[in-house]
DNA sequence: GTTTATTGTAGTGTTTATACTACGCATTTT
DNA sequence: AAAATGCGTAGTATAAACACTACAATAAAC
């Protein structure tokens, strides 16, 4: 039974693996340090399980999973994140993760959702189902930004290269609530609850 | 031999109190999840050591940090974190922290330092003696966020992750023209115009 | 060891942003 | 063809943010 962990910090990799080694005594542990190895090693090598964390310096955690699940479409994927559910939990489900635990989880969470994998099923915690079921609801299949109007995408960008609703307003010769509609609208669409998180996506996105 | 860990995620938790009784088995070790609880028992009971992660929800580590030290000055605090020491470091040992180790660390440093502060003294690593050392030079050279006070740098993190001025009053029991003070000179001092300005820094710099 | 700069803190008055609502015009869906 | 969305646009009322000012307590410098 072979577990290969990746995340960049070496005291939780080690934490986990002896969390792991407890409980599944039969289990070889592996382990990397980045998202380079990671990829090397999970399409070179065979595993029964990947356990990787969501965030990674360099490519972004989701993209290596995207990577790993067209090379080796067969190696279940557990997904591991600081975050809550709503960030990442959608977007990891969808690139084929076999499951998705924050930190937070309980050590016998982790146990458990990987006997659960390794059984050959996916492992969902009830809150990234209802996450999920959320995002059943609209057509999410686009990506955030893409779902904004011309108008909106417009503001968008100006929003987050700093500009205030008022001055956008003027640049626009649209009243100050037109602009302040059209950035409600964005932020519903894009599901984010502040600018700080526009810039964010728009970095990440490179759309700046 | 009494020791307290301090961390909001379970998993790094229980990750880091296997290490720590795999080679301090004289050790009895106790855990926190939150800043209240790590308060509450860092002063209302006697500790051999303390280890506690420098950004959990709440108050900042820092903040907590100086409230022990304050009530508590002879038990020592070992800080750990996910950033790299430029971001920290200095500020949690000015604020009188044993050490201070990022999660890079190997299991062994995590030990070793224990150890070294269990016997009096202070584990200082190469890498943050190295931002120590160079931050008793001039100040002209440094980071433009080096520059912000340790409650500047508060609010700075807390309007990078897209909090509202408000808010950010609320949790530090501030009022809200103080926290505006706080924006005001964070700009002038990054010599910046607006919180995207900020976020795209902080991105930039890993602050995040 | 007194001046000077920095830091933590808030009040006042003004400008901005937000929430909620609305409405006509296009475009889809049924 | 009728009904439901989606988009561009504002008004009004309320809440939040900002600029400016101030002041005491440290900390640093001279």
């Amino acid at each position: 039974m072979r577990i290969l962990i990746a995340d960049d910090h070496t005291l939780i990799r080690e934490g986990l693996r002896k969390i792991l080694e407890e409980s599944l005594s039969f289990a070889e542990v592996h382990d990397v340090s980045d998202s380079a190895d990671l990829f090397k090693k999970a399409v070179g090598e065979s595993w029964d399980i990947i356990i990787s964390d969501i965030s990674m310096p360099g490519y972004s955690g989701i993209e290596i999973l995207k990577q790993i699940k067209e090379h080796a479409p067969q190696t279940p994927v557990l997904m591991l994140s600081m975050h809550s559910p709503e960030q990442y939990a959608v977007r990891a489900i969808k690139a084929g993760a076999a499951g998705y635990l924050t930190k937070e989880s309980a050590p016998y969470e982790l146990v458990k959702a990987v006997q659960q994998i390794l059984s050959g099923r996916k492992y969902i915690t009830s809150e990234v189902a209802e996450v999920l079921a959320g995002s059943l609801e609209e057509k999410s299949d686009k990506a955030p930004h893409e779902q904004l109007s011309d108008r909106e995408f417009e503001v968008f960008k100006m929003l987050v290269s700093g500009k205030s609703i008022s001055e956008i307003g003027d640049i626009l010769s649209l009243n100050v609530n037109t602009i302040s509609t059209y950035r409600a609208r964005i932020m519903d669409k894009m599901k984010m609850q502040s600018n700080a998180d526009l810039v964010r996506y728009a970095i990440q996105n490179n759309i700046v």
